[in-house]
DNA sequence: ATCTATGCCTGGTGGC
DNA sequence: TGCCACCAGGCATAGA
């Protein structure tokens, strides 16, 4: 499912093919995906260019003349480049004609994904009203805020990482893996959890994301970065979808338990639950 | 105010 | 082989 570091890849690969490119025509053959009203939204979006492409968490914004579009990849979303609509299969739901015989695809085969239109400018208000927090990879996040949500609330650390009103960017790979490095176990309360431990989980994330960005992201399940290109940081995994094999650690097994609905991953033994009455 | 449950979706998987 | 129940899960929303 494509977090920060996929959707920071996706970017990066777009903007290689997309800027200066103008929108033709637009097809919408599931238009759902679209949350508007879409004759709106195709009359505004018409004849737009794509000025750049930019990423705030998990979203993608791209800045056209007027408007930006924001676009969310939720669980399996991808961007296409085509050069003939007869190349489209099943699952394109929102088609972009550009020039010179060039189309952008949006496919999702769960049709989680969301696109909105607003005015040029008022997508940081937008992004606002999302309650969004930090980027869990800012080097100058406000610690003390974070540690302030997280030390409050009453609930599985692993829960609190994956709302993005707290911080923003992990989903649930990175969640699993952070806490890993951190040797905290996934379903600690929040408010069990110190200030240098939340400090050394935060300090954690940003070292897998910014890894997990160095290496074009992780290709698990059905995530390919636009153009079909793998990310490798799947090789890099020491906890997600290890259950059953040895912790590198040490030689427990790596388990799976659900938290908060999710399959979550971690060592028994180097992330020990702990006591804090 | 916090937290949990549900709905949105389809392809893959395992049981029979 | 085919059928079917179940699972994967980010986020918005409703409910406790």
């Amino acid at each position: 499912m494509p977090e920060l570091p996929e959707v920071e890849t996706v970017k990066e690969s777009l903007k290689q093919h997309l800027i200066g490119q103008k929108i033709k025509d637009l097809f919408t053959p599931y238009p759902k995906i679209i949350k508007a009203n879409l004759d709106d939204f195709r009359n505004r979006i018409l004849n737009q260019t794509f000025r750049d492409i930019r990423r705030y968490g998990k979203y993608l914004l791209f800045i056209l003349d007027d408007y930006t579009l924001i676009s969310h990849l939720r669980m399996e979303g991808k961007y296409y480049l085509r050069n003939n609509l007869a190349d489209l299969t099943k699952h394109e739901h929102v088609i972009f004609e550009l020039e010179d015989k060039l189309f952008l695809s949006y496919h999702d085969v769960r049709k989680f994904g969301t696109m909105e239109l607003v005015d040029k400018g008022e997508e940081n208000s937008h992004l606002d009203s999302k309650k969004l927090g930090p980027e869990a990879n800012d080097s100058n996040l406000n610690i003390q805020e974070v540690y302030l949500k997280i030390h409050k609330a009453n609930r599985p650390i692993k829960s609190i990482l994956l709302d993005q009103s707290v911080v923003t960017g992990l989903g649930n790979i990175y969640v699993d893996e952070s806490l890993f490095l951190s040797k905290i176990h996934p379903e600690q309360k929040g408010a069990d959890l110190s200030y240098a431990q939340i400090e050394d989980i935060i300090r954690n994330a940003k070292v897998v994301l910014d890894k997990a960005v160095s290496l074009g992201g992780t290709t698990i399940r059905t995530y390919q970065s636009t153009l079909g290109v793998d990310g490798r940081f799947q090789n890099e995994l020491k906890v997600h979808t290890r259950a059953g094999y040895n912790c590198y650690n040490c030689e427990s097994k790596i388990l799976k338990i659900k938290v908060g609905g999710r399959g979550t991953y971690f060592c028994p033994t180097c992330q020990v639950r702990f006591n804090n009455d």
